[in-house]
RNA sequence: GCCUGGAUGGUGGAAUGGUAGACACGAGGGACUUAAAAUCCCUUGGCCAUAACGGCUGUGUGGGUUCAAGUCCCACUCCAGGUACCA
């Protein structure tokens, strides 16, 4: 019988069902291992062969730590909540929930054929009430709670009310969106209304009034991660910039420890580069600008250039600032109003493409708190609301941005840096020597920057005009959803319109029916339309949750999946503690594994986890690109042309389905058959062929270039994919997608098989004792494969078994010692095959749980070895020596080898000779 | 602009500072076959050379360190990804 996957995969596959092989419990006796994936959102498309890219590096190791002995949790489940379901859902009328069902059946088949060994009992549905009762836990309980910022931890939000009952806000510590100050009297005297709205200001889960990024053409507005460059990520939609109260976590009270814990992990250094860089730190300084002629306020302004002081020529507050009103004349009224309205009608996008310089005069002026000087107060939009507290001071001899305003404005410049030259553009470089930054007050002159930067902050101090400050970039989490398909908020309004939790035992609060999925005629969000979305006779939040509340905590779900009193028993968490690796993609960097990360920390806080960190160690998969193949159209006729006919005509270059195209050549009659407006279609050939033009691109339905793992594990099989996508390259890097390179692999299995069958398709092996040079091939392949693994470096470990049946295969080595290893070490990889040939080795059970073979040194030394010897670095020849010789040994059989008087001319001693053993001699002369 | 990676044959990619190009694809040649497919064998970085041996050159560019550099250092060019009026 000849290799053929056919027979064999679905066989095994059905094997592993009825066995529950892959079925894993906790047990103390083994030491456990878990590995897991970013579970995917099932979209209607299917999966393309770059999404199983991930899921086979992860299996492999995962197949490989069992092998070595552990008890390895390898899970897989669903993202179910999400846009597209929903944007489906409103135009056809099917309610997401059949549509997700359908595309869950349909991801399910297709990753069981490709044979992983996901232990479905545990698998999760975000959208699954048994599920997202436990994601509403989380969140009441973050409503319930507040951040300690002395304690670095989050606490219940009675232990501050408590705080506030005796002391007041004195000597609170608390991370809040407004800072309050009041007695235990005041608080007191407040009404229940007035407490609470004092309370939601420090809620980790609170409703707050933020200015929010508003997708109209969604409908929702959207967090920061699910924007880029003014569109909305899903989509690509404007969003615009609109003030909203908001639900809201308080992800920026762990923005310290999300930075300071990225030591603790095993990222890649780009990961966690992204998030340091949306995280943000900046140290630098608060300091308040007294207004001119007036006491009754000031402007509280940041900066990490507190050296610059004596370089402020003027200030500047974001249009959407607090301080606009206060500052902004009589006089200048109109003009301001103005501003603010042409402002307003700008979306985030017109902002960054029109980077035209504006702003307003607001009238008044402020007083340099250290050189006494006054200086105007502006208004532009080039100052962010959200950043440090949405004033700046401006130096413009030292800052781009506020050197182009200054330009614009005709305001002073003013260098403080000996040698800047700032007639042309400003010196924004943290280097030099001060200079024009002395009087009485503050000496800076001669000083560097950087000293300058501690002097002057020490001075702020001091002086009592400001203090200083890290601040973050990371903003807090909008967490509400204007849509249908999401989890309900435990939430309704009392009388007073205040929000109150329902209570634990209400969970999980179900998604209601609903007779469309758009809004409400008033505008309310789709859950509007719900009959009776009541609690006791009181009208239910209407927003849903986002995207990441689902996938914030699934890790830890499936540690114990069917727990319904609790996200994870206290003895499941204990056993697996955190994931050992997680196989993903980067483009979560600031999304997903931020938002995991501080739901992580905030169960961390309260011990419902015993680890700070969810996941050890991250391994972020690349892309598998399409290979697009193009067809030219001659303009104005249906002749398509060949490509390397193309320069002689004006061609239209069209995508054309990479199916029906062999290589480069195209099936012309299928082009025909592929659309109607192409059965007429007449084709200009060179040599008898049409060749189509190549591109490499995303994979995508509109370029079609996607590739099923259904075709191609119908043609070349399960273990032929697996071992091909690995073979690719690097696990990281992003590469094309090659149909022409599975051959390659697939041939290696087969050769494999033929190695251990006779000519009539019968399995044979010898039971002879291997010789020595077979040793050393097998040796040597479970010392490169196990380092490997280890190293997920998996496309040469691929490399590595071709190679070592390229030795064997000429030496007809069928013997049981050598094969069955083999056999082994390729079960991660190969699981169908190898089990196939475990069993037809005589072994009963599943190759799954056949230990890992270790290599032996012993065969892998040598009695004598090979080495090259150099002339002033250059190869020249090759001695042999006996593999202990000693350094004097090997030089002298450098010097008398027979080739060695060519290139070391009679009577003439070598200037040096350095000898490395086992590598190369080199010989100076 | 900033941050992070890269740049090696026709292609994807290998190389703890130690004889660059493992492995695979593609290409060329051959065997088997009526033929094709499949399979097997040989060649395959470039240049020069030969009956044969062989020699030179070669990892984006220019320098440097070293007995020895794809690998380390400095400067530059280009490419990819991320990110940004963040003061």
């Amino acid at each position: 019988m000849e290799y053929n996957h056919r027979d064999i995969e679905g066989r095994w596959q059905q094997y592993w069902r009825e066995q529950g092989t892959y079925h894993v419990t906790e047990d103390a006796s083994r030491p456990k291992f878990y590995v897991l994936d970013m579970f995917p959102y099932p979209s209607g498309a299917g999966l393309h062969v770059g999404h199983p890219l991930g899921y086979i590096a992860s299996d492999i190791y995962a197949r490989y730590k069992r092998q070595c002995g552990y008890n390895v949790l390898h899970p897989m489940g669903y993202d179910a909540y999400g846009l597209p379901a929903e944007q489906y859902a409103i135009q056809t009328g099917q309610h997401p929930e059949v549509t997700t069902n359908e595309n869950i059946a349909h991801y399910r088949e297709q990753l069981d054929k490709i044979g992983f060994s996901f232990d479905w009992d545990r698998e999760v549905r975000t959208c699954d009430p048994a599920y997202y009762k436990w994601t509403q836990w989380a969140f009441l309980k973050m409503f319930a709670s507040y951040y300690d910022t002395a304690a670095d931890k989050a606490r219940p939000i009675a232990e501050l009310v408590k705080h506030f009952e005796t002391r007041g806000t004195e000597g609170v510590s608390a991370a809040s969106g407004e800072e309050h100050t009041f007695t235990a009297a005041e608080w007191a005297a407040m009404s229940r209304v007035e407490r609470e709205r004092v309370l939601m200001d420090y809620r980790i889960a609170y409703r707050g009034n933020t200015m929010v990024n508003w997708c109209p053409a969604l409908g929702t507005v959207l967090a920061n991660d699910e924007v880029s460059e003014g569109l909305s990520v899903r989509g690509g939609h404007p969003v615009e910039q609109k003030m909203m109260s908001q639900w809201c976590l308080r992800v920026s009270a762990y923005a310290k420890r999300l930075l300071d814990d990225l030591d603790t992990i095993e990222w890649s250094e780009s990961l966690k580069e992204t998030q340091r860089n949306w995280i943000g730190r900046s140290e630098g300084a608060e300091m308040h600008f007294p207004l001119a002629g007036r006491s009754d306020a000031d402007l509280l302004i940041f900066t990490t250039r507190a050296d610059t002081i004596f370089g402020v020529t003027f200030m500047v507050l974001a249009p959407e600032s607090d301080y606009v009103s206060l500052v902004t004349t009589d006089g200048q009224r109109e003009a301001v109003e103005a501003y603010l309205d042409e402002v307003r009608h700008k979306t985030e996008r017109e902002r960054m493409i029109d980077k035209k310089v504006s702003g307003v005069y607001s009238g008044s002026n402020a007083v340099n708190p250290v050189t006494g000087e006054e200086i105007p107060i502006f208004i532009s939009d080039y100052v962010l609301a959200g950043y440090g507290t949405g004033a700046i001071m401006a130096v413009p001899a030292h800052d781009s941005r506020d050197y182009a305003f200054a330009r614009h404005f005709s305001l002073p410049i003013v260098p403080l840096i000996e040698g800047a030259d700032v007639s042309e553009e400003s010196f924004d470089a943290k280097e030099g020597i001060m200079t024009n930054s002395s009087n009485e007050r503050l000496q800076l002159n001669g000083l560097t920057v950087k000293q300058a930067i501690a002097r002057t902050k020490e001075y702020i101090e001091k002086a009592g005009i400001g203090r200083v400050k890290v601040n973050y970039r990371l903003r807090d989490a909008i967490f509400s959803r204007q849509r249908y398909w999401g989890e309900p908020f435990p939430i309704y309004y009392d009388a007073d319109g205040m929000p109150q939790p329902l209570d634990e035992s209400e969970l999980p609060l179900r998604l209601p029916e609903v007779d469309k999925f758009l809004p409400t005629e008033s505008g309310e969000p789709p859950l509007g339309r719900a009959a009776n979305w009541t609690y006791g006779g009181q009208p239910l939040e209407l927003c849903t949750m986002p995207g990441f509340a689902g996938s914030s905590a699934y890790y830890l779900r499936y540690m114990d999946p069917h727990n319904d009193g609790a996200l994870v028993s206290r003895e499941a968490n204990d056993y697996w503690r955190q994931v050992d690796l997680y196989v993903g993609g980067s483009e979560h960097a600031t999304g997903h594994l931020i938002y995991s990360r501080f739901w992580n920390k905030f169960l961390f806080d309260y011990g419902v986890v015993c680890c700070n960190e969810p996941f050890r160690k991250l391994v972020n998969q690349g892309m598998i690109q399409g290979s697009s193949r193009f067809v030219y159209r001659v303009v104005g006729t249906n002749t398509f042309v060949s490509a390397g006919l193309r320069k002689d005509y004006e061609t239209t270059p069209i995508h054309v389905d990479v199916n029906i195209v062999d290589g480069v050549t195209l099936d012309t009659e299928a082009f025909k058959r592929w659309r109607p407006e192409y059965a007429t279609a007449e084709f200009v050939l060179e040599d008898g062929r049409y060749l189509c033009g190549t591109a490499i691109e995303k994979m995508s339905k509109s370029y079609f270039n996607v590739v099923n793992p259904d075709n191609v594990i119908e043609k070349w099989g399960a273990d032929s994919l697996r071992l091909f996508e690995m073979f690719l390259g690097p696990i990281e890097a992003s590469k094309p997608w090659d149909d022409t390179g599975i051959q390659g692999c697939n041939r290696f299995i087969k050769r494999l098989w033929a190695l251990c069958h006779d000519k009539e398709g019968n399995f044979a092996v010898s039971d002879e004792d291997p010789t020595a040079a077979e040793q050393k091939v097998l040796h040597g392949l479970i010392k490169k494969v196990t380092a490997d693994v280890e190293a997920f470096s998996y496309n040469t470990s691929v490399a590595a078994f071709m190679e070592a049946l390229n030795t064997l295969v000429p030496l007809k080595c069928n013997k049981r010692a050598v094969i069955e290893p083999i056999v082994t070490l390729l079960a991660p990889f190969t699981p169908h095959v190898a089990e196939e040939l475990w069993h037809a080795l005589g072994h009963e059970g599943t190759v799954c749980d056949a230990p890992w073979p270790e290599h032996d040194e012993r065969y892998l030394k040598e009695d004598t070895i090979r080495m090259g010897v150099s002339f002033n670095g250059k190869p020249r020849y090759n001695i042999e020596v006996a593999a202990d010789a000693s350094h004097e040994a090997i030089e002298q059989a450098a010097l008398t080898a027979d080739g060695a008087a060519k290139w070391l001319p009679a009577g003439q001693a070598p200037k040096k000779v350095i000898v490395v053993p086992g590598k190369l001699v080199n010989i100076v002369v």
